[in-house]
DNA sequence: CCTTACGTTGACAGCGCTGTCATCAGATGT
DNA sequence: ACATCTGATGACAGCGCTGTCAACGTAAGG
């Protein structure tokens, strides 16, 4: 059993290699009855062309690179499966490289990969869709990228995002619909564009409901589940502690969560405590958390959906943003009457 | 700024592109000075040579293919970035696939994917690893293959596991030491081969310990967060409840956590819970978990190294079992004197 | 009726490498 | 001294496709 080349269909079918090329590229000008007759060629011997001469041959490579730098597991293996979901409907692959290195040394990475590959195009997620630097070194390549979550300092590629002010906005509302005042904030990782929205909803939310915004109840997290047990541990030693924390992803909560029970508090009967991002971890935390759903299998699908549009079509830069939701769990309550 | 190829090297270094081909491939016969002028250049010119054309051209690709099939978050992950750094080293780039499909659909599915990309070798996690009509295909195309905890219906393949038996005795032992004699169990999935082992070793624990072997404690889970949460319950309803549960794995543990939290019992004071394979999830519940780590890392490196060695030296079946051990952290302690 | 256009198909070059084989200088053996 | 071997290098074919262009038959237009 060995790999079926294009002229064994060709053979099969009774065309030319070039014949089996058209109906394999779903090129114009070929009859039905032929392209039926490829197809049926194509199916009886499993053939799949190779990638490696369709690259070095055409101007497509179906291929598109995924690249990322060190997040959540959690939310890479969304973004991996949403990209390869949609790769999958084009007959495209997913070339999935986490990046080394940092500043000049990443584009390097990167840029070798998208030589050595031959990739189509690539999809970035944050927080390397924030990276100027890499952003240029891609338009410099003239390579077509889509960006997830990218910084405000915006281009002209296109983009896919959520509404991350208005969502933690909504939090905040949520939790001081249930009567909190005292309503802790951690903060995500300082480089991550998203972490100042995040905080900037929280500010709006507080301000429109007239309540004081006091420095003391933020804290400065990293999106990993130590910062947010450390920030925990910090707000509950507050003399005047809060009786709700909201921290800027689940990880971070579920860190929360942990300082609560080391000092015996109640979730949520004596602390309400919200997340972000609703990973796997806000089902499997006792209570479960609160938490706002970021659609991020759902943001990898459609970034790589503008991708192919953009390989296809040729077409400018567009962004999508897709919708957010509130999903309140039971580690959310109203506040006691102390 | 665009894609350098091996002439634009050859011209700048004054040699043949056959003689820059040598040095890339660390092939012999090249003269020392010869070979610094063409690394200088290519160091120079940023050149990165195409897999695309070097896989059409040669034997090897420098790809290796990683596929898998749906299990956890967390784990995958872990195997993707020990497969992957062990590929950085080699410069061979890893082509990750989440396998679709069941039965003859999945083989065609990696069959295709092979033939697509030229991959050299895969990297087969469990639960593909136990699959045997994977296997049988992967030989009939003569594709080197080394497998990651594999089943015991071996093969003269190369594979890396632990000792899963072994460990969960170590567990259950654990538990015995504390006291525990009702000590509920609950089963992976029951495909996966490990699942069988581990149970193994929980019932060689009590046989020796004269523990009397009582199968209402053992309850059936599937590796997920939801039949943890199942089983535990029903464990914990028991009329004469178990005093500690070791669940096969961490996210089932995490279930049992939160049954327990149901119901109002204390971990461990009331209830030690145990789990396995140490993952993420183990070190943010509540209590955190005392499991076996599982080294699903350096497995998929080592994995990734047997099979580098093989296309190098285009040697033979070679196993290697890793060192597993006991994190005993704050779900277990010594059972209450009722 | 002939010309033109168009739809369909195939011949062939060449993408960027590696494998094979030839070439040549210098070392080695007798 | 000559034949022989060895190490270092290059010329060239060809991997499996796609892009280009030519060829052909047939329908439409004058």
């Amino acid at each position: 059993m060995t790999r079926k080349t294009i002229d064994d269909v060709a053979k099969a079918a009774g065309v030319a290699i070039k014949t089996v090329s058209r109906v394999l590229n779903d090129e114009p000008n070929v009859r039905e009855e032929t392209r039926a007759r490829v197809l049926a060629a194509v199916e009886a011997l499993h053939y799949f062309p190779s990638l490696s001469a369709r690259s070095l041959a055409g101007r497509r490579s179906y291929l598109i690179g995924l690249v990322y730098e060190n997040p959540s597991a959690n939310y890479i293996v969304d973004i991996q499966h949403g990209a390869m979901a949609r790769c999958r409907q084009e007959k495209f692959r997913l070339f999935v490289h986490q990046c080394s290195g940092r500043d000049a040394e990443l584009i390097r990475d990167v840029i070798g990969l998208v030589d050595q590959t031959h990739v189509d195009g690539l999809v970035v997620p944050a927080p390397l869709s924030q990276s100027i630097d890499l952003i240029r070194a891609l338009d410099r390549r003239k390579l077509p990228f889509v960006r997830i979550s990218p910084s405000a300092i915006d281009h002209r590629s296109p983009s896919v995002d959520m509404d991350d002010e208005g969502a933690a906005r909504e939090m905040t509302e949520h939790l001081i619909e249930l009567g909190h005042t005292r309503i802790g904030f951690i903060t995500g990782h300082p480089t991550h564009h998203a972490s100042a929205l995040r905080l900037d909803g929280y500010r709006a939310a507080l301000q429109a409901h007239r309540i004081l915004y006091e420095p003391a109840y933020v804290r400065q997290g990293h999106f990993v589940f130590e910062s947010g047990l450390g920030a925990g541990r910090e707000l509950l030693a507050l003399p005047k502690r809060p009786t709700a924390v909201f921290a800027s992803n689940d990880d971070m909560a579920a860190g929360v969560l942990m300082a609560a029970h080391e000092l015996g508090l109640q979730v949520p009967s004596q602390l309400s405590v919200a997340g972000y991002d609703d990973t796997y971890i806000a089902r499997i935390t006792w209570p479960r958390l609160t938490t706002v759903h970021q659609p991020s299998y759902d943001m990898a699908w459609s970034a790589t959906d503008l991708l192919l549009q953009a390989l296809k079509n040729g077409e400018g830069a567009r962004t999508s943003r897709l919708a957010h939701r509130l999903i309140v769990r039971e580690s959310t309550a109203p506040v006691r009457a102390d």
